[in-house]
DNA sequence: CCGAGAACGAGATTGATTCTCATTTCTGCA
DNA sequence: TGCAGAAATGAGAATCAATCTCGTTCTCGG
C-alpha cells in the first residue's frame, strides 16, 4: 500500500503526501509539473495548497520517490523513480516525452569527463525533435 | 567591426547592443547570464537597464550570435554563438563550465532519435560532477 | 485517546525574466 | 546636414515559478 512506500522513506503518511503520490502513479507514463499535480488533484475535489505540492515534492525528490527534470521550457516536471536510469526525447511540437537509455553514450560520458579531468557525478541529455504520432500538433499548453 | 556583425543579422547598431556584444567578446571563455552582463557593464560605468540586457540577449539569440543554455541552477546563460556545436561539463563545487564534442555520442543521438519515431532538431547534454583544479570550492555565488 | 512535534495552507516573498509606455536614438531621405 | 518616423531604450510594474512564514491542523507513539 502506499502509506508505506511513505513510511519506508522516513515520511509519515499524511493525507496530502498520499495524495499527491496517487496521482504520480496515475500518470507514470506522463512527466507532470507542480502545476500539473496540483490541477488534477483540484479536478477530483482534492483541495491542497499549491505550497504543499512543492514541498512535497522535494521531499520525494530527497526520499528517491521521483525524479526532477529541467526541459529546456523553464519549469520543472517530475516522474515516478523507477529506479532505472534513463534520459528522455522531447516533441518540440506536441511536448510529449519518451524515454530512453543507451549505453554507449553512458560509457562515452564517463570518458569524456575523466578526459576533461572531472569526476562524472550525473548528467542531463535531452533530445529535442519532431515525433511522428497522427495527434501530435495538439501543444499541451 | 561590431557594427557589421549586428548590421549583418538585420539588427541597428545602437550604443547598448555594441556594449553588450563587446562584453561578451571580452568573456569569450565564460558564460554569462543576464546578471553578469548587467554588472559587466556597470563597472566599466555603461549604464544600460537590465530590460535592455534581457531583451537584447533575446535578440541575438534568435539572431544566432549567442547561445543560451539552461544549466541546472535555474537561471539562463549565454555564450557566443562559435559556430561549432558543443556540449558542456559543469562542476557541481566551482561552477566552472568546460565545453566538448564528441562525434559518438552525436551519431548515437541521431541513431536514437529516429529508432524512436523522432526526426532529431536539438539537443542539451550538460555533464555534473566534480572538477580537479586546485581553486575550485569557490562557488561563484 | 492525547499531546508533542511534524505537516499543512494561505498569503507574502523572492528571483529571474518580461512587459508597458513615455522618452531617446538611429537611419534614410530631402 | 537636418529631420521625421520608426525602432530602441529604460524605469518601474507585472508575471511566473518556486519558496518562505507562521498560525492552525493532523499524525502517531504511548
Amino acid at each position: 500500500m502506499q502509506s508505506n512506500d511513505l513510511k519506508g522513506v522516513g515520511l509519515k503518511a499524511t493525507q496530502p503526501r498520499l495524495k499527491i503520490l496517487s496521482v504520480l502513479e496515475k500518470n507514470r507514463e506522463q512527466h507532470m509539473s507542480a502545476e500539473d499535480v496540483y490541477r488534477a488533484l483540484m479536478a477530483t475535489g482534492d483541495d491542497l495548497g499549491l505550497a504543499t505540492i512543492y514541498r512535497v515534492l522535494t521531499q520525494f525528490e530527497s526520499a528517491g520517490l521521483v525524479m526532477r527534470h529541467h526541459f529546456a521550457d523553464g519549469h520543472a516536471v517530475f516522474e515516478l523513480d523507477s529506479g532505472e536510469h534513463h534520459d528522455h526525447i522531447v516533441c518540440m511540437d506536441c511536448g510529449r516525452v519518451t524515454e530512453f537509455f543507451d549505453d554507449t553514450i553512458e560509457r562515452r560520458q564517463v570518458e569524456i569527463a575523466t578526459d576533461h579531468g572531472f569526476r562524472l557525478a550525473d548528467h542531463s541529455l535531452v533530445l529535442h525533435g519532431q515525433c511522428e504520432r497522427e495527434n501530435c500538433e495538439h501543444r499541451k499548453r
